[in-house]
DNA sequence: TTACAACTTGAGAGTTACTCTAAGTCAAGA
DNA sequence: TCTTGACTTAGAGTAACTCTCAAGTTGTAA
């Protein structure tokens, strides 16, 4: 059994917004002791995995209430549950898709400052690079006026 | 040149979501017509595109706003833009690994849902299937109250 | 010339999904 | 007994859109 703050640690997920995925009913199971402190068992723990998993391939949290409702009601809701699952997925994969495009774009931008840094330190005794300094700092100072 | 309309469709980014981002100082440099209307040019398009990947990397506005700043403050900035472009490329490589780990897990939901279906097909004339679907029903007609 | 359709604009309200704060309950240890 | 710390809820605050609306401009068709 885990307490919210062992289960947020696990899972990577703030306790704050584990009380806002108990409140919006992602868990229908968890149980409280006589405190009315949530006890999470280990199928809890899977259960919260997948609502995050879920989460962050890009499903919406009505999506999401949609799915575990589902659930809930049983086998003859499957055929709608495992829509819910792909187009997931496909969301999913749309964001690696994008995401590996623009981590190529970072890459290329991250090599141009690097050139950019290793050129300024070799060029330290270059009067050209001094007056490009210079210029620099006419420049900052007028933008922080 | 391009209007407001042409640049949400070419790099699918919403025409609100341009003005919001116009409003919030990220497109220093588009011009107006004499209508007060936004005029992109192909660097400016260029521009937009680095604003969007940057954002869908995991950079929040106000980060976007700060690189922006100094770019337009000029060369003195160039290690500040660099660990920020740097700092990204980390975030969307956490994405990444993220959402690999994560669309497995779906691969695996997905598979148990295709089997599900599967076996439901095999069995239509399975007189426990045909049990199983009355309980399901039950269930259903509950939860609906 | 007028009417309308199809654009654009900004202001500001609404939405989603958190994220944080305040005020309170409870149990264990000094 | 006091204090510390983990938990609780309700509700306010925030980021980043997302949408609605009234108003202005332009092109075309009657």
């Amino acid at each position: 059994m885990y307490t919210i703050k062992e289960v947020a640690k696990r899972l990577d997920v703030s306790e704050h917004t584990l009380r806002f995925w108990d409140k919006s009913g992602f868990f229908p199971f968890v149980n409280r002791d006589k405190n009315n402190v949530r006890n999470f068992s280990d199928s809890d723990l899977n259960w919260v995995y997948i609502v995050k998993c879920l989460r962050s391939a890009g499903a919406d949290n009505k999506a999401i209430k949609r799915y575990i409702d589902l659930c809930i009601i049983g086998d003859s809701t499957i055929e709608e549950r495992y829509e819910i699952i792909k187009s997931t997925r496909v969301k999913a994969e749309e964001q690696m898709k994008e995401l590996l495009i623009q981590m190529e774009v970072l890459d290329k931008k991250e090599q141009y400052y690097e050139n950019m840094i290793a050129n300024k330190e070799n060029d330290k005794c270059n009067p050209m690079n001094l007056r490009n300094n210079f210029d620099a700092f006419l420049k900052t100072s007028m933008a922080n006026k």
